[in-house]
DNA sequence: TTAAATTTTGTTACCGCTAACATGAACATA
DNA sequence: TATGTTCATGTTAGCGGTAACAAAATTTAA
């Protein structure tokens, strides 16, 4: 292993003018610099992280807390993760997947934890001493990534305004959570701003449950509908009622879904969507809590990520 | 931070000796033990990692290499990576998740490797020098961990044989690797041992492709007949085509699949699909690659673990 | 009883790196 | 020329832990 000796001896220099190079480049002077930088190349030199973090008193380890239950949300969280990990590698840190249980295991410098209910405020993050990152909104004041919520609703919403459509029912996710109300919101405000009648329905976030609610609504079928959906896997219950009833999708029957990971896509017809950049969200997650660390703890405010509209077959025709 | 010296001076005994007992607890006197591990808990001792690291030139950090693409898969890799999370957190060790892109950046101490084909032997594998795991069979000597492939199609073969049906479709993934070959050869095993004939489809595991080549298969469907399939992605394209061409499911077309991870379960029917353990799977790769580290690179063989068949409505009425 | 062997405990040095301080050179000021 | 002031570089010590050796305590053998 080529260690700071290493260097420090090949460019006749003080491990300290290495280590300097490394750390506070601005504090050394041109020449030796390059020196440095010559032998580094040659040795082919890697930091020792381990070593780093020992004498910085860090571990160079970060947790993502996953508090959902992770079946019912896989695919999103496996982008969310290769987000997280590109950004991660890029500064030498490494992470740990860590759960309710298992979150106390082993060292950190910092967190990045989802799926956080409002019960989860006083139970598992007030424990919690280390910098943290909320990945989904929050009202609790802590920093926090997320997609626009809201502005996504308004587009699906709009999105089926504009094929004319009149009767637009809401599908939501029966979660008093601030990403539901600002979904909510989106809708209503829309429907409202046309003047159009809204309709509100919640329900577990279950292509099952949903299946079966639409499939109530639609048995009685007289004039055509919209669905805008919370989720890709209530749209995608959605889908299969009207299908199962014989309607026909997207004239007597539209639908659009919310997340635009996976699902949307193995839905036939695919789905019409909010695309959310979910591994930008995750980069910008892990970019979000190193500085945190890094400035020591202070607050990071929020971002919203632009979302986008795909428009698929769920609403017009190809 | 409470270190190993806190706890001496606590327990009046050396740093060595607290040391001894966390690592070689066999070679200190039983009084001192118990001295050295009522000041531990009474001092909420946690060993320092990086440290440990440092003195052992290990790094803690193991790597999981995904070689595929990831968004055709993600939903399987989420529980694996779970699987491995859990088993590392136990042993203090962290990971970073990478791709090919990524993989050189940063240190380990040896890696979990998935989505291997025949090529990525001699470009990415061989270079690596650090213990390697892979997950998915291999016939090119490395360990590996992978459920029993040809088992699994024996599995659902022999179902859909006891079921009645004797056109018996292969839709298959067009890669020419060993799990391939494996569950292609238990599902021709099984044809031939009944005297029946076999028909053979390979292609891109997508639903779309699979749904295209179910639905010219079946556009002059005469008798009942049921695909066997490589995997639930297929086995969902298969069922689109025949609800899209209005055949009975599973009177009429029996369908199975294979992974049971997510998909099956979006699915409607439900299918009948192998269900991997994929989490115990991964505790299993952690488990063994650690074993490896610690055993200085030492062989260890392959595991297999057991299918296990799901029943459900896309080949049984509930 | 005493030397030798064995077990238990302590001391030292070092893993690779960096903060804090020490030194020395270059330049400015009087 | 003597005396600060900067700036660039080197020296020292220590982060928390462990291997290797040394010393002390205990057991065994003669």
């Amino acid at each position: 292993m080529v260690t700071i000796s290493d260097v420090a001896k090949l460019a006749h220099v003080s491990k300290m003018t290495v280590s300097r190079v490394i750390n506070h480049p601005e504090q050394v002077s041109d020449d030796l610099k390059k020196l440095v930088y010559d032998a580094m190349e040659k040795l082919n030199y890697v930091p020792n992280y381990a070593a780093r973090a020992l004498v910085s008193n860090r571990t160079q380890v970060i947790k993502f807390l996953i508090l959902e239950e992770m079946d019912t949300t896989e695919p999103y969280y496996m982008n969310l993760l290769a987000g997280i990990a590109k950004e991660l590698d890029r500064n030498y840190y490494s992470f740990q997947l860590v759960t309710r249980k298992s979150m106390d295991i082993g060292q950190c410098d910092g967190m990045i934890a989802t799926g956080v209910r409002s019960y989860d405020y006083d139970t598992i993050l007030k424990e919690f001493s280390k910098p943290i990152i909320l990945f989904g909104q929050s009202d609790r004041g802590y920093d926090f990534i997320d997609v626009d919520n809201e502005k996504g609703m308004r587009l699906t919403t709009r999105h089926v305004v504009s094929l004319g459509f009149e009767k637009i029912y809401f599908f939501g996710i029966d979660l008093q959570e601030p990403f539901m109300s600002a979904r909510l919101k989106g809708y209503l405000d829309t429907v409202n701003s046309y003047g159009l009648p809204n309709y509100l329905y919640r329900m577990k976030n279950s292509s099952r449950v949903a299946e079966r609610n639409a499939k109530e609504i639609l048995s009685n079928w007289k004039e055509k509908c919209a669905f805008v959906c919370a989720s890709d896997r209530i749209a995608l219950g959605v889908i299969r009622a009207a299908q199962s009833l014989q309607l026909q999708i997207p004239d007597q029957v539209a639908v659009t879904g919310f997340d635009g990971v996976f699902l949307d896509r193995i839905s036939s017809p695919h789905i019409t969507t909010i695309r959310q950049p979910v591994v930008e969200m995750g980069e910008a997650c892990a970019r979000m809590l190193l500085k945190k660390i890094q400035e020591d703890g202070k607050s990071q405010g929020h971002r919203f990520f632009e979302p986008e509209l795909l428009v698929r077959p769920s609403t017009v025709h190809v």
